[in-house]
Formats: C-alpha cells, structure tokens, sequence
DNA sequence: ACTAATCCATTCATTTTATGAATGAATAAA
DNA sequence: TTTATTCATTCATAAAATGAATGGATTAGT
C-alpha cells in the first residue's frame, strides 16, 4: 500500500467534526475560535477530496448526508484518539510507560487515587492518566488500559477479574445520631435519609431486611454521586447508605459513624477489566496489585 | 473536556511518523516527497509540542528514545485509522454503507470477490472494501467489518461462526495426466509434485493413508500463495493438492482433473469473523449469506 | 591524520495554505 | 414586506510549511 496519502488537513478535519456536531457552520466556527467562513470552505474542501457531498445545504441550515453521518462518526472517534495519544505521550514526559486508567468518579477519588502513588513508585519512569468514568464504554476506542467497573460480570470486551464485593453500611454523622438518640437500626429511619440517584432502593431494601414495610422510604434528599451523597452525611444533613470503602477514613476518625450493616441482594461488586485481547504486562501488574491492596477488607 | 486540543498538525505527525519508521530523518524525507530540513523540523515541532525527545541525536543518524518508540506506535496505528476511514468514506461514495472486508489472497480472488456482486446488488448503495490479508489481525483496529478465517477456533477479539470445512483434491492438467498414465491414487506420487510452502506437510499425509510410506515427497516446486499452485497445475508442471473451493472453475471446465479425495487429520476449516462487541447489523447479514453460499459444497 | 561522504540543524527567502472581513444569496420568521 | 439568520464566495492578509543553501558533527576509507 503506497501512501498516496491524501489526508485532508487537521484542519479540516477538525472543522468537519465540529459542523457534524452541530449541524451548522456558524455554531462549529464558534467553538472552534474561527469564522463561519473559514468552516465552509475547509467542508468543502473535505467534500471535494472525498467526492461526496457530506452536508444537504437546507437553505439556511445544513444538514448531514447519510456518508456524511458515518464519515463524522467515524472522524470523531479517529480524532479522539489521536488528541488521547497525544495526551498520554505529553503525561507520560520522558518515560515510555503511562498507564490509562479508568473509575467511577467516587471510587477514583476516595479509593483509588490515594493509593495510586504507591504503584507508581513501584515502577520506574510510569506515569498515569486517571478518567473518572462510570460504566461500560469502549475501553479500546477509548484507549484505557486499566478500568475499575462496578456492577456484574457485563462488559462485553473487557477482560472482568474481580476486585472485591460492595461491602455497605448505614452512617450518619455523630450529632446528627445524639440529636436523634438512636438506639436500635430500625431508629434509623426515622432520621432524614440521603440517597443516590441511582440507587433509590438502598434503603428500602435494608428497612425490609429488619422486617419493616419499607414504604414511603425514597424521599429525603437526593444526589447523583456518591461524593456528594458523603458531604451531605458529613454536614449532618442525614442518614446515608454507603460503601465502606469510599468513607475508610471518615469511619476511622469518627465523623461518620456506622449504624448498621446493610446486605444486599443484588450481586454487583467492583471488577477490574482490560481490554480482551490486548496483552499489556503492566495492566497485568497493576491488576494484581489493585487486589492485593484490598485483601484486608476493613480497617476499622 | 474542553477540548483545548493543541493538536499536532498531520503534517508533524506524518514527518514523526516516517522518521519513527526509518528511524532517519533523511530516509522520511524521500519517502515523503520533502527535504530532509522540512522533516527535521517537523520532528522538532513535535518534541516541543510534547515536551520530551523523541529522538536521541547520536552523531550522524538519529534514534528513538523510548518515549519516541512508544509515542511512534500509538501514532501510526492512529493514522492508519485515520487514512482507512477517509479511504472507506470515498470508496462508500454517496451511500452511507461500506462494508470492509478481509479475506485469505486466494480464497477471495477465487471463491469470494466473484460472488460479492450478488450481495452488493441486494443492498442498496452499499459499496465493499476488500482486503486480502492471510490471518489473524487486529479486526477493530484495521476496522475489517468481516474477515474470512482459515484455521481453527483461534482468534482472541473475533465473533467466528464456522464457514464450511475445507475439502482437499489432488489434482492435475490434463495432459500431464495422460502423459504420465495415471490410473490408480497412488500413481499420483509418481508425477512432480506442488506445494504450498506453508503446507509442505499435505502430500505426505496424502500418501500415508494410502499405506505408502510418505518419504521425500516435499521436493518439487514451492509457492507461497494458492494462487501460485493453481497456476502451476494449470500450466502442467505437476500435481497438486488445492481445495476446491478454489478452483470451481478449473474443475467444471476440465482444466484440473480431480485424481483423489485427500482426507487431512488437521481440523482447520474456514470462519466467517466479526469483531466481538460490535454490532453492525450489515456484517450479520453478509456473514448469513456467505454461509449461504456455501450450501451447495460441490457443483461438479 | 586527512579526505570524502553522510546526516542532522539552522537560516532565509519563497510558496502554499488558512484565515478574517466584507459581501451576496437564499431562506425562514415576524 | 422586512428582518434576521445562515451558508457561499471573493479578496487581501497572516500564518505555516517548504526548499535551497550552509554549517557542524560523525563515520568510513585511505
């Protein structure tokens, strides 16, 4: 294959990703710091040496031709992975190794980053590149080499192992229990309750493990991460159901304090998954060192 | 992500990545049509940009430093990407569909592309991509929607759903038949024999469960491609064992006498791949018809 | 040790390319 | 209509990439 290599420019390509985004020139030039004139010619441009038009010109407005969806759709993720590469290579500086990993927002910052720096010292010359993500995406096309996963054995591509189970407890924080002398788990419930978004049925699930109906127990209020749903515990705002392993140090200090162990039906634990197929040596050694750093389950 | 995206011309990246592979600036400098100074250049912007070397100036002859090589490979994988999808989007023309296909060199002159048309010609403004590539590849990074296996259960990342298995004839011209008075199998071994240089092993086989001892029947002729064999056998310089899928033709017309059945041990058979994860629903339906097409395993 | 050849770095003048400003044309909303 | 919006085009300008020439450093050959 001898490169003919007529690759458009960046530049075009990159105004072409941003009006397939928007579906409009003007909208593009904005985000991109140019003028709507220079967006409309760099497309045409790129239409010229594809030989296909890739907007509908509506009138005012344009709209995406049928190549021109799958050709954005296939820029968008080409260039994404080049600004990754770039990214990493910048982070990695001057050794060859960076490690791209991946957590849900909270876990990442509570669990995994602090230990991070004991890895890294562990290796000479690595870096790391850290994205809070939840849930399954495309580890390839997103170029990660190590992603923590919460949930089932359900990730199409990835390599699962797992890490350690979702180990929950009832907190509050201590003068918010003074205040409501709480005796015995079900008095719990009778505290404001705080809740995550995604996960409403915490607290009715455990209100029937100790025999209570469990109604009416969804409201309170509600957060979208679990970060937030700690700030509020800690700020006295209520009774959170949490994973021990995201309030480690606020459970040893005594500014949360445990009410009650809440078991749960549902079988999600957290996973450590590679990209299938893939076989990098220090994913591996990193994989390994995650779960040994959680052999000792509790620390209180 | 606020893309602040200071990304490196194409331009840089094309001069970084010809020098990664020539590992000289001079060399990329020819192989990209430019001088030796505008890739030197190039190559410089690129180290500022990321702010590391990237290559080690020793004397005369540059080399690149371990970030380099790292940062090299990431790269022309992505610009490999990069070019196919341009490729693909004006092989598709207007239409929104391309199907990228990889196949075996033989197998996909012979038995695939000539019945290609009858599955475009069902599909609306699809257009094929065809690539021969003889065996296991990376199937999401070279973006082969398709690929026809040859071989076993063996492809770590591909969804395989068996083909058909392969059926084996010893064959020959006509004349060459005649010539040498061939009338039972094992007269076969007295003609000059063909073979596949990554094959040597079926001859031998051949005549060991026909009870002859199967010694010093690798000599004759050698090819590296099937292709190459049928030629041979077409042109009467010995005898060969080719599958017949690949010379349907030649076996209807009478150009290749079929001399015997050839049973191999070996449980390779042929695969139809598709990349796990993805689910493109074309690649389904091209792989149900191919199965389809092969309903019939003889037509002589 | 000298010479010739090779290769990278740098500079400067030049060409090529991308861009902004201005303007026009088409369209949709008031 | 009138007005506002949006894309297309043109032209002058600014920015970037390039080639030619040159210098320095290194290696190979004699």
């Amino acid at each position: 294959m001898a490169h003919a290599d007529r690759l458009p420019t960046l530049a075009v390509l990159r105004c072409f990703e941003a009006s397939a985004k928007q579906e409009s020139f003007t909208a593009a030039a904005e985000e991109l710091g140019l003028t709507q004139s220079a967006v409309s010619r760099q497309v045409k441009e790129l239409e010229e040496q594809i030989g296909t038009p890739l907007f509908r010109r509506e009138g005012r407005g344009v709209r995406l031709t049928g190549a021109g969806r799958a050709l954005a759709d296939a820029v968008c993720g080409d260039l994404e992975r080049l600004r990754r590469t770039i990214y990493h290579a910048i982070a990695a500086g001057t050794g060859p190794q960076v490690l791209a990993i991946a957590a849900p927002p909270t876990f990442a910052a509570r669990w995994l980053v602090p230990r991070l720096p004991k890895f890294r010292d562990l290796h000479d010359g690595l870096e790391m590149v850290v994205y809070s993500r939840s849930e399954p995406f495309d580890l390839y096309k997103e170029q990660i080499d190590v992603a923590v996963h919460f949930g089932g054995w359900d990730w199409p591509g990835a390599q699962l192992s797992p890490l350690c189970p979702e180990t929950l407890v009832a907190v509050a924080a201590p003068d918010l229990i003074t205040r409501y002398g709480v005796s015995k788990p079900l008095d719990v419930l009778d505290m404001p309750l705080l809740h995550l978004s995604a996960r409403t049925h915490l607290w009715e699930e455990f209100a029937k493990s100790l025999g209570h109906n469990g109604l009416a127990l969804r409201q309170g209020s509600h957060f979208d991460q679990f970060s937030l749903v700690i700030s509020a515990a800690l700020a006295g705002m209520g009774a959170a159901i949490l994973p021990t392993y995201l309030i480690e140090r606020e459970l040893n200090d005594g500014d949360l304090i445990r009410l009650a162990d809440v078991t749960t039906d549902a079988v999600k634990s957290y996973f450590v998954a590679t990209p299938m197929g893939k076989n990098l040596p220090l994913a591996a050694s990193f994989t390994a060192w995650l779960r040994k750093q959680v052999i000792q389950p509790r620390m209180d």
